[in-house]
DNA sequence: AATGAAATCCCAACGTG
DNA sequence: CACGTTGGGATTTCATT
């Protein structure tokens, strides 16, 4: 499983709230205009974010990419099925997709299917290649299904660059 | 579709896309750091960065944030079937799920299924709540499944705070 | 929690290959 | 046209009250 938080465990009030939504959408907000906004001092917001970055509230912080310009234009959706969901198959396929970077997310999920991938490729050679790589080449992999996008209609992600 | 890029379209270089490189792991990485990286000096990484920010490569800069800590405990995966896929059911499609603060992610697929969504709560009623209102009091929503993430493998999203 | 000082970083101007 | 160097201005960061 994924750890939640790092640090003890930091109780996040309507402040803290109120900071990490500013964050979210420009984490360059000046602290100033931060403060103004959420009515505190430049220094307790200081603070509260330096607090929320130790105790892994806040994960990263990263530039979202347009996957268009570098190019990557294929983005698909991919539905994993494995043979069998003993612990050790499981770990094996996290460990796969965790180190492909190719695969931008992965959860591990109920409901019929074993994962969900999302998966973006410079092209579909490339995405052809993967595929095969990853699953039609793979023994506890019992099934796959993809489905392309046509449009990203909300996707803001970090996408890392393969 | 979404816009890919809203200037002229910069071409990426390898100087670019090592810098994007070091933005998406930490945005924060100072430029003469990122210069001594890359073999540029601070001010050529500043006009780069500046030059792919205006041209929309750099969609946006932000914190990510862990749901858990929040507390948002709920992560699924939802595929959502329309009874038909006319551009105007498309487009009220879309336009419900941009403005749905739980909806994360949301791609328009091929491949059986119309809409691909990842979506974010609380808890399980505040989960039920929502996909009542989004999807079974829906007109043109003719079916979808729910598929409960029991661990976000591989999720380095930006979270919406609903 | 607020204030002020010090360090650091960002940004514009200029000059050069 | 893009790069490098330099200097001014702003911001973050830290120490003190």
């Amino acid at each position: 499983m994924s750890k939640p938080v790092d640090n003890p465990a930091r109780k996040i009030d309507s402040f803290d709230r109120a900071i990490l939504r500013i964050l979210q959408k420009d984490n360059k907000t000046p602290q100033r205009q931060i403060a103004e906004a959420v009515n505190l001092s430049a220094a307790a917001v200081q603070r509260r974010i330096a607090a929320m970055e130790s105790a892994g509230v806040i994960l990263r912080n990263v530039a979202l990419i347009d996957p268009y310009a570098i190019p990557l234009t294929i983005t698909s959706v991919v539905e994993v099925r494995l043979h069998d969901e003993r612990v050790a198959t499981v770990d094996a396929a996290k460990a796969l997709f965790r180190e492909t970077p190719e695969v931008q997310q992965c959860y591990y999920v109920t409901g019929g299917i074993s994962f969900v991938l999302v998966i973006v490729t410079s092209d579909v050679r490339a995405y052809e290649a993967l595929t095969r790589r990853l699953f039609a080449e793979n023994d506890y992999i019992e099934s796959y299904r993809s489905l392309i996008a046509l449009d990203r209609v909300k996707a803001d992600t970090s996408i890392i660059i393969p």
